[in-house]
RNA sequence: GGGGCUGUAGCUCAGCUGGUUAGAGUGCCGGUCUGUCACACCGGAGGCCGCGGGUUCGAGUCCCGUCAGCCCCGCCA
């Protein structure tokens, strides 16, 4: 291939094939640069050595023109070596040349020059057939590739089976939004596609195939990020008869297999920290602990503060928390207002602040900090505290929003560059609005000593649920799952589910735990995240080859697109748009 | 559903407090050039200023609406 052409190849005749690059004509000398995914290399062009036609051809290639050279492999002057370029030191001299295909001019370049600008992503992904060609791209493909070969041969070491569930399935009771299709053999009903093999995967275990895998491809029909796409792939994963250590294990020893292949560190074992702590220091289920900065609980050395907002939020139970922050003294009122921005935009009325200077201290906050309020605190002549007060489901959000934004201000130093985490012992409810959920999905294991107060006080129930955080965000989330009938019903009464729901949605999967389900558990890994992770993509659209835009659109095929009448007719639906009802 | 940013030549962008003929780089077309590699140089073509409405003597610029892309909140069991 044309990337691979080294001084070993010379000398040496060869045909090469590729996309014109670029072309440089000196005149009477003419360059083309020949590329395919493999790489670049120099085409050279000359009366001495080309023939006439194909010198005349050359002068005309343009941009992307598919085409076909012949000639010698030969060493370049030694002046003329390109060291930037893996085939530098050579060119193929063309004797003839073949316009195999004319490509009109490109609408969005291939080539980019240094410190050239991308395309806007709109174009990108409206060409995307160019957008691929460009060699980012290609490698973050081609790492995807090896990557998902990777975890093929390393479960398959380990004894899993890599079994295909279906993508015409049933809704999903809960959980996110399911994409629909309709049937045309029972009009009026629809398949849902699957959010996850969840249900399958457990049905597989019962089954006694106890050792189960898929690359599986998953869809959920919410509003986008850059870290989610409509339809996503997961390393889905579900095994019987095994504790969470065994998994632990085993995905310790495939993400260090994958982290091999993606050139990233992966030191094993992990560490653990459960939910309620990683909350309480990091005000997130899934801190990146790349930085070391800490929340703090000041409800005691602040709380006798003599300020009403201060006192008012720990009388009403809240906590007040905050973020010392040394040589934060340094950041502009401006810049400290710009953190109260982002703790009100994940959801806190406020954000206190004081700063600790050498006359004593300014900032909103400091008019309340007495000499033994600022040692309680720890703070330092230039530290900067940041405080919020209330309730932690409002307060940690708020304060990891600005961890976050304060290690960007600061350019604080990163103590590891990879950050592997289990956050473990979720917990099984979540509570809002006096209604429970669940805090992963119905069929996680509650934590045995914790089984007695499902009923009585569920929002304090743990369960054997666990996530994978890489860097601060989410790679995987699993369980030990519900292998008794009984127990599952229990914990979908308590969701609020009649027993007639339950039966109507769930009849399946009872009837199978009931009959001789083995203890099991699984956990399922965003593949498109470690991808994108990996090779630091900043989105997954740069890891997919053909991504939607945040508003579900497909811009290169036109995706999605109204259905014909007689499409409709035949699946005895009618549309009606432009109505909100 | 909500908030923010962006939309000007094929592409990337500039365009001031509203002012008369909308610019640059690159790409494209033509020309010169035998060692270039973002080749260089000379010349040329190329515009629904996203779309619709409004304000104004006058709108790329201000206002309203709308569409598209991106980022965030909600949402994502």
């Amino acid at each position: 291939m044309v990337g691979t052409l080294r001084r070993e190849d010379v000398p040496g005749t060869e045909r090469l094939v590729g996309w014109v690059h670029r072309r440089r004509d000196l005149g009477g000398l003419l360059f083309v640069d020949l590329r395919d995914r493999s790489g670049v290399v120099q085409v050279s062009f000359g009366p001495e050595w080309s023939d006439g036609e194909s010198l005349e051809r050359a002068r005309h290639l343009g941009s992307e023109d598919v085409i076909s050279v012949e000639g010698e492999v030969v060493l370049r002057p030694e002046a003329a070596r390109n060291p930037e370029l893996a085939t530098g030191d050579v060119e193929l001299k063309a004797r003839h040349l073949e316009l195999l295909n004319p490509a009109v001019t490109p609408a969005i370049p291939v080539f980019r020059g240094p410190s050239e600008e991308l395309p806007s992503e709109e174009l990108r992904l409206r060409h995307r057939h160019l957008d691929l060609r460009r060699s980012e791209l290609q490698g973050n493909l081609r790492l995807r590739h090896r990557l998902i070969l990777a975890v093929r041969n390393y479960m398959d070491g380990l004894g899993f089976l890599e079994i295909e569930t279906p993508i015409l399935t049933k809704p999903t009771p809960e959980g996110a939004r399911d994409y629909l299709v309709p049937s045309r053999v029972h009009p009026g009903e629809f398949y849902a596609l699957p959010q996850s093999p969840q249900l399958y995967k457990q049905v597989l275990m019962t089954a006694g195939y106890d050792r189960y895998f898929q690359i599986a491809r998953c869809f959920r029909d919410e509003d986008l990020r850059a870290d989610r796409q409509p339809e996503f792939t997961q390393i889905d994963v579900e095994a019987s008869f095994i504790q969470p250590d065994d998994l632990f294990g085993w995905v310790e020893g495939l993400m260090s297999t994958l982290a091999v292949v993606g050139e990233v560190d992966a030191p094993t074992p992990f560490p653990r920290m459960r939910y309620t702590e990683a909350m309480d220091r990091y005000g997130s289920d899934r801190p990146d602990l790349r930085w070391e900065l800490e929340i703090s609980d000041w409800t005691g050395a602040l709380g006798t503060a003599d300020s009403e907002l201060l006192r008012g939020a720990v009388a009403t139970g809240g906590r007040l928390r905050g973020l010392r922050l040394p040589g934060g003294g340094t950041l502009s009122r401006k810049e400290v207002e710009g953190l109260e921005v982002v703790a009100k935009a994940a959801g806190a009325p406020g954000l206190l602040w004081a700063k600790r200077t050498a006359e004593g201290g300014s900032g909103p906050l400091a008019r309340w900090m007495e000499p033994e309020h600022w040692s309680a605190t720890g703070a330092a002549e230039g530290d900067l505290l940041v405080v919020a007060a209330g309730p932690d489901r409002v307060t940690s959000p708020a304060l990891a929003a600005v961890r976050a934004a304060v290690i960007r201000a600061l350019k604080l130093p990163k103590v590891r560059a990879h950050a592997w985490l289990w956050v473990l012992e979720f917990p099984l409810f979540l509570e809002e609005g006096g209604r429970l959920f669940p805090g992963h999905h119905p069929f996680v294991l509650p934590h045995p000593e914790d089984v007695g107060r499902i009923e009585g006080e569920p929002t304090s129930v743990r369960s054997l649920a666990y996530d994978l955080v890489y860097n601060g965000a989410e790679f995987g989330s699993g369980s030990i799952r519900i292998h008794d009938a009984g127990l599952q019903r229990r914990v979908l009464r308590r969701l609020g589910m009649a027993d007639e729901d339950i039966d109507r949605k769930f009849g399946f999967l009872l009837e199978a735990l009931a009959s001789g389900a083995p203890p099991h558990g699984g956990i399922a890994l965003g593949m498109d995240r470690i991808v994108k992770d990996f090779v630091g993509a900043p989105s997954l659209r740069d890891v997919i080859a053909f991504p939607k835009t945040t508003a579900a659109r497909a811009l290169f095929e036109g995706a999605p697109t109204p259905a014909s009448p007689s499409d409709l007719a035949e699946l005895r639906l009618d549309v009606r748009v432009g109505r909100s009802e």
